[in-house]
DNA sequence: GAAACTTATTGAAACGATTCATTTTGTATA
DNA sequence: TATACAAAATGAATCGTTTCAATAAGTTTC
């Protein structure tokens, strides 16, 4: 079949154990030595089994990412900052797609494990951590991304968003808006419970209440779903804050079809600011999370944590939130040229 | 370390061989014997070390997947398509993201073949094939992923976008429209020649000129880019055709903040049907490609073509688009309502 | 010139699965 | 009951590297 350390080794009149160590310590190979198997490996285009090495070695050079939506442009984002990141370290990655599902997020934790990645950079769909020890055990690294688990000691990279849900309220609150709906997905999700605590908490302040329409997924078309509950309610609101962006462009969308005017009758609110954020025609008010920023500084932390070993002291690192104020946000005027 | 065939056996009172047997050819062993195995391995949480089982059988479980974007969500979708595919046949997908540059893409071809992948679905960047050679050297199957190399037998999965230019075209002027532009990525993508060679044939049988605007990349801030040269020329278009979606919700960002009314004063056309393309504002009329199907397609057969080997004869399978109409194209009404 | 170090090279064992020729067990047939 | 045959289970050999203790060769030092 192909060529092999054996084949080398021979060809080079050397033992097989200089030509690994041609290939891994070039340092302690006497120059004659070096050159001659270098020249050898070059000319029968020997290339080293990666499996056969990883297996002895026991490393592999590469990484998985498990996000909970690929479609969602933060995520990709998130993943484009892994991607470059790892790269820069000679890493490959895989990308892993649970769709907010334990099940699948079991499966390809399983793939992950045999395929022996290095480590894994993971949004669990759920606070289980069993998974994550299950990785742990095996000494797979493990950064978490955009989410954090309490009481466990562990690499994290997360937004605090808290603070988030919390600005954005008091934007809406800083504009004059009293009737304010809040868009979620499942309380589950931990980033969702958070962004309405937060927003709670500033409504609290303002002496206000805020109602929450609850989705069961976070996508655009149940933005469009949400609508049709607020229209239902006893009083329209005059502003919507949506628990990330896509839900806020299907609130958008149904809105205008409904002939709604944005943000004259009601102001829209999203919620990661992604790329189509500002060419929404009217361009969606969002509270932005450095996406890309996020990926390159886990993906950093993993493989600090990989090459430290067991000296290593986890880090839980956070950003801050931070709201773009664009046009779908705007002054809440009394009514008077509804 | 971590738990091996040798403990599953013991514990399980057989032989290695039977552990591997239950995990390969699982018919071949007695109920009894299948059932306690099994329930060993979920009780001990044995995964294969998928190493070991590659070294020896000589094939990975892996492919790899390489997109000229990933931030489109054309291609998420697509990948989406892929992994599900992959999966279901328990395939593993590396998702590598070349931004269109021969480079980034040279450097993933190696990552993929030091990680001995089994297949290849890949958009390349450009008509050189020497990377698709020097994989299939190693017996690495390569499929085509929404592009086609004239003259070259091998696996691919396109949409035929001269096909889709035309009918984009031949929409517009069904609505009477007479001054078209197109704005159009890099010659050098072959999609985006075609969609334009498209345009030009309908335009010709139609009896009308296009104009090309050409922008380096194609992202929505290239579309807004592309409306500043489109006030530039000596009389504005009743209708804008773009080469992706991206390129048209930039486009028609720009347009709304020069207060251009769509579809009142200008028609937009995309191309793609991304997710976004329906939650814009003014819905997107789009030419819509199966983006999941073409993923799945795709991955099906190059997984078919791993598995039939020498014997395997190469496929082109080619999708047709189709024209999805909606708020953004409409009538040309001659300038009196403007 | 022998002893004490360095430095370079060697080659067998190990990594953890799969494979396959062989043995064991179970069942049907004469 | 003995024989033949199929089904199930076995376990040593194998894949292609790396590792590391052991050896060989070369260099100082006294």
């Amino acid at each position: 079949m192909s060529v092999k350390v054996q084949d080398v080794a021979k060809a080079a009149n050397v033992s097989v154990g200089t030509v690994s160590n041609v290939l891994n310590r070039p340092e302690s190979v006497a120059p004659a030595t070096l050159n001659r198997v270098q020249a050898v490996i070059k000319s029968l285009g020997f290339v080293p089994n990666g499996f056969a090495r990883q297996l002895r070695s026991g490393f592999s050079r590469t990484l998985g990412l498990v996000v909970p939506d690929v479609s969602n442009p933060f995520f990709t984002e998130v993943a484009r900052g892994v991607e470059d990141a790892a790269s820069k370290r000679d890493y490959a990655v895989f990308l892993c797609n649970s769709d907010e599902s334990s099940l699948k997020e079991d499966k390809y934790v399983n793939v992950l494990i045999e395929q022996q990645v290095r480590g894994v950079l993971i949004t669990p769909a759920d606070n289980k951590s069993d998974r994550l020890d299950a990785m742990r055990d095996r000494g797979i690294a493990v950064v978490l991304l955009d989410r954090e688990i309490k009481g466990r000691s562990q690499c994290s990279v997360s937004v605090d968003d808290i603070y988030g849900g919390q600005i954005a309220i008091e934007h809406l609150v800083s504009l004059g808006h009293k009737r304010i709906v809040f868009v979620s997905g499942p309380e589950s999700i931990p980033q969702v419970a958070d962004r309405g605590a937060g927003a709670a908490k500033a409504a609290k302040a303002a002496g206000l209440k805020i109602q929450v329409i609850r989705v069961p997924l976070m996508n655009t078309a149940q933005g469009t779903e949400a609508v049709t509950q607020i229209l239902a309610l006893d009083q329209m609101p005059t502003a919507i804050f949506c628990a990330n962006d896509l839900l806020a462009l299907g609130v958008m969308r149904e809105l205008r079809r409904q002939e709604i005017r944005i943000p004259e009758q009601v102001s829209v609110l999203g919620y990661d600011d992604i790329e189509f954020a500002p060419s929404a025609l009217i361009p969606l008010s969002s509270i932005s999370q450095p996406a890309y920023q996020i990926g390159v500084t886990a993906a950093n932390l993993l493989l600090t944590e990989c090459e430290e070993g067991i000296s290593h002291e986890h880090q839980q690192i956070r950003f801050q939130p931070q709201l773009i104020e664009r046009s779908s946000t705007a002054q809440f005027k009394d009514g008077k040229d509804v």
